[in-house]
DNA sequence: CACGTCGAGATTGTCGACAATCTTAAAAAG
DNA sequence: CTTTTTAAGATTGTCGACAATCTCGACGTG
């Protein structure tokens, strides 16, 4: 009984195949192991990962309420391809959101997670510093800034929907065209002045400049697509 | 050929086991024949619909994916069971997105959309003056009116967000606490202030209009609220 | 040569059976 | 009598096979 209750947080792979299979997709179209437009071959898959084509089933329908891949009946399942249009549709909808949850994490965040938060910018200037211009750390880490905001906002259905569909798009983006190396020093002070809005209790000022932090990031990112032919 | 150019569009059923079964529970949740916290039982549901457990397990891994069941592996799937937090968490994630829905609306919707909305908001007056109190079609008629704004906004994530996720659950509280009789005259008269900014393209007022419904909306909820003990 | 038809091959959808896990209730120990 | 253990039953997870459907190239016709 007290063994049980210490070995079962110690083993978190007790998960379920289809879970780990998923993680493993995910992650392979994230990283653009399988690049978008592609098809997703069910026996391909299921030879690859060593199993049987019904956790393989079940993961790839997950990946689709993710909106990784888009399924048609009879026919399979492809990995999204974003278009131009479509990612500044992302930025727009998070510009509101986020903002929303800016303005609600300035009265609802507890003052632990704000300075927990100002340990992970220190982290990220230090990380910046050093490499300088792209570093990995940071393309993951100002999703992880704006995941802990959304956190603090203490609004679940917000979490819901910023964490379940969004972030895993905007992910696959910035890994496909490696666009974080954009302007990490201004992106890491417009994240300490949220963050100082934030323990100022100050929500209007939070929101608005939460709303400029990713119009900031939209517009450059607009500016970038015009050279590109297609995406 | 011509044959089947003209049969294709007459017979939508050509869909899989798996579509069907899923729209059924679906609707089986919303309107309450199973109730919210109840067990999913895939043997039972596999008997009554009359299918195998594989196609019915596709169906309710979908409405997971629309928060309408929750899942643990191992123990099974439970219809949601939304606390009073989550549906005001749920109105004011509303009043961010659809706010901003209603902003590109104006700039965006074609006269032509705006137009078939008002004939819409037409035959909800004949219907709310002629049933008076609470009527059937109000209750999905709000959804739609909703629904076409965003739509109108020409943001297709934001309508995937909107129509995907929160409008289930909003329909499902909707059947089951029959609240649709609390207001229909003044929401009415909401709608029509909407329709008229959107078409004098005044993105600002529009935006505030349509903030200011449902934050009605979700006051006039919170008021209910306090009466039930639990929901 | 262009266009429509047809068929082989492969892929997805569906099914039933077996294995792994959880739940429940009875039995045993204190 | 309360608590712990254990075992039976049911449920979920996984697998392999069969049926329905689509894809794509070859073939015939205008």
């Amino acid at each position: 009984m007290t063994e049980k209750a210490v070995i079962e947080p110690i083993r978190p792979e007790a998960r379920t195949l289809a879970d780990r299979v998923c993680d493993q997709i995910a992650t392979a179209i994230i990283k653009g192991d399988i690049l978008p437009g592609q098809k997703i071959s069910e026996p391909e898959l299921a030879r690859n990962y060593g199993i049987s084509r019904g956790p393989l089933r079940e993961a790839i329908r997950r990946l689709e309420g993710w909106r990784l891949v888009e399924r048609k009946a009879h026919v399979g399942a492809r990995v999204v391809k974003l278009t131009a249009r479509e990612l500044i549709e992302i930025y727009r909808v998070r510009e509101a959101l986020e903002g929303m949850a800016c303005r609600q994490a300035a009265t609802e965040m507890p003052q632990d997670e704000i300075d927990a938060l100002r340990v992970l910018l220190d982290e990220h200037e230090s990380a910046v510093e050093q490499l300088d211009g792209r570093s990995y750390f940071q393309k993951e880490g100002d999703l992880d800034f704006h995941y802990r905001i959304v956190q603090g906002s203490r609004n679940g259905k917000l979490l819901e929907l910023l964490g379940g569909d969004l972030y895993h798009l905007v992910r696959m983006y910035r890994y496909q065209f490696s666009v974080s190396s954009s302007r990490p020093k201004r992106a890491l002070k417009e994240h300490r002045q949220i963050i100082d809005a934030i323990e100022a209790r100050d929500p209007e000022l939070a929101e608005m400049l939460m709303r400029r932090h990713i119009s900031n990031a939209r517009k450059n990112i607009e500016g970038k697509l015009k050279d590109t032919t297609d995406i």
